[in-house]
DNA sequence: CTGAAAGCGCTTACAG
DNA sequence: CTGAAAGCGCTTACAG
């Protein structure tokens, strides 16, 4: 059938070994055999089976990509972008990605996803905020894995993370240059760090320029949900209703963002005329809401890309220190923030 | 190390033979002896090394999920959700999805998926349109495939389709019975079949109605590119200059209806009352739009599913005819349409 | 109803 | 520099 290393060792007048080990560039082997058994194997289109060498190997050749049901199957385009960056490097060493989900609710005894209940990854990436006793598994089975946009406070785990807390920064010191002085934050679970860093940021930019009201808590509406459209229009409404004197809001990321536009414009307000704002993230979408929405801009196949780089080193140096990667970010103005 | 079918054999006193026959169900092997052995495995929680058992059923266990580039990463997330729903349906026999994407210049001897240059799936699955090359190339290694949303005219490949001209017809009579007179298509790429099918139902509903200005043709817009919330927002306002008589559109897709949105808009007219809206597909952001779009729900999830079990079928049965599936759509009436 | 044996296609010490 | 051999963990006829 198709064609075996045994295939292309027998054209060659060698034995398999010799062959396997040109086929993993290891040992050392004669130029002019090296070379004969290259052009059978490019001649035959010859691949090793997957399978056979995982086999012999002990590797399974795949990392595993878990994130909430939730953040895959919402407007959120977020992760499916860090995906794909992964997927992209991981063409270059023939890793294969499986990408699952898991739902709120997890057990580890129950639905472990199957890749991980089979042993079939060497790695996984954890994308975004994930169930907590998922992560303790992982550690306890000592799987390699890497979080992704996530961290669990006071442990010390693999992960890549966003500048949440310059981009943050930056972009309410965006809004005071324009002239704006009173700067609402809109956001939702603080169970996530990165949002908890995003308002860091807010507040210090705020606090330096001198714009600390309320006690230097600026004009924040929080709610300890995950993020979204919906929470975004009720917060800055409820704000609005309350201090009617603000001309510029933060919003903890652009799928929020949304919902603030629609909450503003349902105010009677004008975007930027009245309200200027900035979100976070530049999710697709943000290009085309109206106005335009200003953002930071997180390289979403970069941060993928990284997460594959860090799980491959660490599986060819299992005793890596776990390391923090930290990926940085760009402002992009659009509409909603221009200064008139 | 980890616990193989060796150990369990041990442990229940038997042979790896049997211990192999109750895991695969197969054979027949006394009662009580099955027993015992699936208590073993359940209290060392014994799963089966995927690439041995691959290895020796010479099966990948494994099915690819390809798609253009341009449909992953844009705001379309309606592939993300066949995905999905393939992966969900895929739980159920440990089968793994691996996804990746193809870019716009496709070549086979190039480019190829590495699961497909590896041979490491037992079918793929083809969402939306796809370079034909590919198609080709996977007919004529006799690698089972499904076409999904998608066809080749004149050639009869598995594929499932979804009830295009029925939702364009209901979408279409909806806006007609609400008492829209003079009813607009705007879409785009008539390479793609889906698309020249909801613009035949949309002839055909016009029709049915009398309704068939300009011979027939209503007044329609499709630039053959890809579709885009631009062509939608320069298709109605080319339209509207032309015929400023207008008073409802069927647009291809939502996200071109996205544009269109803004498109009349920016012909300062107003949705629904001067002119009612109807999308097609149902992706997550149409609830989001401000006004909400009405539009025909496309069962994503379902057609992934769909899709699985067709391509599990054709691994049991090699020598089935091909065949297409076509998964039925509903009706979703948000404020883009609503009579008043 | 169950076991011994061959085989799936590769890798990797180990000799030489 | 290269080959013979063992081994990776499973499945599957084939006997009995």
């Amino acid at each position: 059938m198709a064609t075996t290393i045994k295939d292309i060792a027998d054209k060659a007048g060698v034995s398999i070994s010799t062959v396997s080990l040109v086929l993993n560039q290891k040992g050392y082997v004669a130029p002019v055999t090296k070379k004969k058994i290259q052009t059978i194997i490019n001649d035959l289109n010859y691949r090793p089976l997957h399978s056979a060498r995982k086999l012999a190997t002990r590797q399974t050749g795949n990392f595993g990509f878990i994130l909430w049901e939730g953040h895959f199957s919402e407007v959120e385009m977020f992760y499916s972008q860090v995906f794909l960056g992964m997927e992209y490097a991981a063409r270059k060493n023939d890793y294969y990605i499986l990408l699952t989900t898991v739902r709120e609710g997890f057990d580890p005894r129950e639905d472990l996803p199957r890749f991980l209940r089979y042993k079939d990854v060497d790695g996984v990436a954890l994308a975004g905020r994930v169930p907590e006793p998922l992560i303790r598994y992982l550690d306890h089975q000592q799987i390699p894995f890497v979080l992704i946009d996530y961290e669990i406070p006071g442990e010390n785990f693999n992960c890549i993370k966003i500048d949440n807390y310059n981009g943050a920064f930056r972009a309410v010191e965006n809004l005071i240059l324009s002239g704006r002085k009173h700067i609402a934050f809109v956001g939702g679970t603080f169970f996530h760090p990165s949002i908890k860093e995003r308002y860091r940021g807010y507040r210090e930019a705020l606090e330096k320029h001198g714009l600390n009201h309320n006690n230097g808590n600026g004009y924040s509406y929080c709610e300890n949900i995950e993020t979204s459209r919906s929470i975004g229009e009720k917060g800055i409404m409820q704000l609005l209703e309350k201090y009617p004197e603000i001309d510029a809001i933060f919003s903890c990321n652009d799928t929020t963002a949304l919902g603030v536009i629609s909450g503003v414009h349902r105010m009677k307000k004008k975007i930027p005329q009245d309200i200027a704002l900035f979100g976070f993230d530049d999710i697709p979408t943000a290009e085309f809401s109206t106005p335009k929405l200003s953002t930071i801009r997180v390289p979403k196949l970069e941060i993928g890309k990284e997460a594959y780089k860090l799980l491959y080193e660490l599986i060819q140096h299992p005793k890596m220190a776990p390391q923090t990667r930290i990926i940085s970010v760009d402002t992009v103005i659009r509409e909603t923030s221009s200064s008139e």
